[in-house]
DNA sequence: GCCGTTTTCGGCCCGACTGTTTTCAGTCG
């Protein structure tokens, strides 16, 4: 009965779909602007009714009152005639259907009149027997990239996680930039802004021959289809599945065109709307009073014409970010190498694949003056979680490896510490007296994650309150793409934090980016620190640290909301160690 | 259907690419 933001965004979206096959216009944009807001939603849409009502919907980006009412409707009953309606009079797979490429809603309704297409499976006997070709609009090309796009959708249609993806993006950049005539070649989209999740990727070129670089570029090795090929533009799906485009823009517009092709929509949106009240233009080519050129050679020099300071690429999302530009009071957010230490590393002692000290040495190569070891607890057996006594052991290796950094006059500083499971009743696996003599106590949840909501928050407040701790590790237990948040009031925690001076993490591993970029937002508002941990479990892993920082970076945290930006002293200190 | 320092009407981003179009529709980002 209970229904969630992303099913009513789903049914938006549809709803869109449903009217945009019926030609109607506008509202199918309307629908999906609601839609979008429902999903950016850091707060269930029925506890936002509860609170306020209709008029509290209406506060969502993008929903006006005929949506409220229906919304309304969907929490209260479950259901939307409206949209039984729409369904009913054209009954197909629109999520299914749509997810393959070419296909549209005034296409998927073509099918569904001449041939009852409803689904995939319906699609497939379809463009096999050959049904699809050959109907009006639709001939041998538009046939064989239908069966070529249902293999693609009936595997996926996902998105991809940044970190799994951004170390093939990097090669590609080189390779773009290595092609004879490119002069500049850069990453944009969702992935320059740093989004934990990414739909597809857009590169930006500039070349004295554009045609060498859509050569090279719908060529490369892992490369599985070209999607299109053209003067300016080029699409190519990788073997990964990620779909990625390029375009080669003249070399005046290069700051314009990034800044369009970086987004966020909403972000250029809002650009735009203040280029027109201003009496001016703002396109992929520039920003222009009539015929006269103001801006766009560079993305800085962009900002500037609008009287803004620059706006770091993760924090375009429309969040407010441009009245603080315009004002120059942008906050001074973390950058990619202000990180002076790690909190959170897993060594062989229990399920991490490298010693101590060659975890030590990649974090020395890593930049870092300081590393905490936290390995499991005892209650994680599959990890051979460790006991007081085993814990007591690590820590003679621990002074060991220090006292010899200490002799090799060596910054570096290994700090001992745990991640201690935070039992069922909140408790936790190790006690007291062993959590006292470590420099830092990282808490976490590794167990039943399907407790109800209220029992779940007591739990983990009850962790937060034991003196002892210093920071929840990745606090809402989600893993991207596997595994939903377990079921925990955030706002209470984020309170809980404040009252006991609880650090909260951000964990960096890719798929658990775990506080959100929402979360850390709502953390540097509340006055709650927080910590970048890489999660490392192998000596590669320090790596992760910069999706680490790219979220702290789209939650506005600043040096100061961090605590492992601090020099070794200054973070002791804070640990009252 | 939403929204508002052009506010209760009249706008709403639009350019590139593809296929099959004889001048443009559909899709995508």
């Amino acid at each position: 009965m209970k229904i969630g933001n992303q099913e009513i965004a789903r049914i938006l979206e549809d709803i869109a779909d449903y009217l945009e096959m019926q030609g109607v216009a506008w509202k199918p944009a309307a629908y999906r602007r609601a839609a979008g807001g429902i999903a950016g939603l850091n707060q269930e849409v029925a506890a936002v009714y509860g609170a306020g009502g209709l008029k509290a919907l209406m506060g969502v980006p993008g929903v006006g009152e005929a949506i409220a009412l229906k919304i309304e409707e969907l929490v209260k009953t479950g259901r939307l005639k409206y949209y039984d309606k729409l369904r009913k009079a054209v009954p197909v797979d629109l999520a299914g259907l749509s997810r393959v490429e070419g296909l549209g809603p005034k296409r998927i309704y073509f099918l569904y009149k001449k041939l009852k297409v409803k689904n995939l499976k319906d699609l497939e006997r379809a463009v096999r027997s050959g049904k699809v070709q050959g109907l009006k609009g639709f001939g041998e090309k538009s046939g064989e990239r239908i069966a070529k796009g249902l293999d693609f959708a009936k595997g996926s249609g996902k998105r991809f996680i940044l970190g799994h993806v951004m170390p093939e993006l990097e090669e590609i950049e080189r390779r773009l930039r290595s092609v004879k005539g490119v002069k500049k070649a850069t990453l944009a989209g969702s992935s320059r802004r740093m989004k934990e999740t990414i739909g597809d990727a857009d590169f930006l070129v500039v070349a004295s021959d554009p045609e060498k670089v859509m050569d090279a570029f719908t060529k490369m090795p892992d490369v599985s289809r070209v999607l299109a090929k053209g003067d300016t533009k080029s699409m190519v799906r990788l073997a990964s599945g990620l779909q990625v485009d390029v375009r080669v823009v003249p070399d005046g517009s290069y700051g314009s065109a990034l800044n369009y092709f970086t987004g966020s929509k909403e972000h250029n949106v809002a650009l735009r709307t203040m280029a027109e009240k201003r009496g001016w233009k703002l396109n992929e080519y520039g920003l222009w009073r009539g015929d006269k050129f103001l801006a766009g050679r560079t993305e800085e020099e962009l900002y500037k014409a609008f009287g803004m300071e620059y706006v770091p690429p993760e924090m375009r999302e429309n969040r407010g970010e441009i009245d603080l530009a315009l004002a120059g009071k942008l906050p001074d957010i973390i950058g990619y190498g202000d990180l002076k230490g790690d909190l959170q590393t897993q060594s062989e002692w229990t399920d991490g694949e490298a010693s101590i000290a060659e975890m030590a040495g990649a974090a020395i190569r890593a930049g870092l003056e300081y590393m905490a070891v936290t390995d499991h607890t005892k209650r994680l057996a599959m990890t051979h979680g460790l006991d007081e006594k085993r814990l007591a052991k690590q820590g003679k290796e621990i002074d060991e490896l220090n006292a010899k950094y200490r002799k090799q006059h060596a910054k570096f500083r290994i700090l001992k510490g745990t991640e201690c499971d935070i039992l069922k009743d909140g408790s936790l696996d190790l006690p007291d007296r062993a959590l006292a003599g470590l420099d830092v106590v990282g808490v976490s949840v590794h167990s039943h994650f399907d407790l109800p909501r209220r029992e779940q928050t007591e739990r983990i407040i009850k962790a937060m309150k034991n003196p002892n701790v210093d920071i929840l590790f990745h606090p809402t237990g989600r893993l991207i793409g596997k595994r939903p948040a377990y079921d925990v009031d955030m706002r209470a925690v984020i309170a809980e934090a404040k009252r006991t001076g609880t650090v909260l993490e951000i964990d960096a591993l890719p798929e658990r980016a775990d506080l959100s970029d929402e979360y850390v937002r709502e953390c540097v508002r509340a006055g709650v620190k927080m910590s970048i941990d890489s999660d490392a479990h192998a000596a590669g892993h320090f790596g992760f640290l910069k999706y680490g920082i790219a979220q702290a970076r789209r939650g506005w945290a600043t040096r100061a909301d961090i605590i492992n930006t601090y020099p070794l002293a200054k973070l002791l200190k804070f640990l009252g160690r």
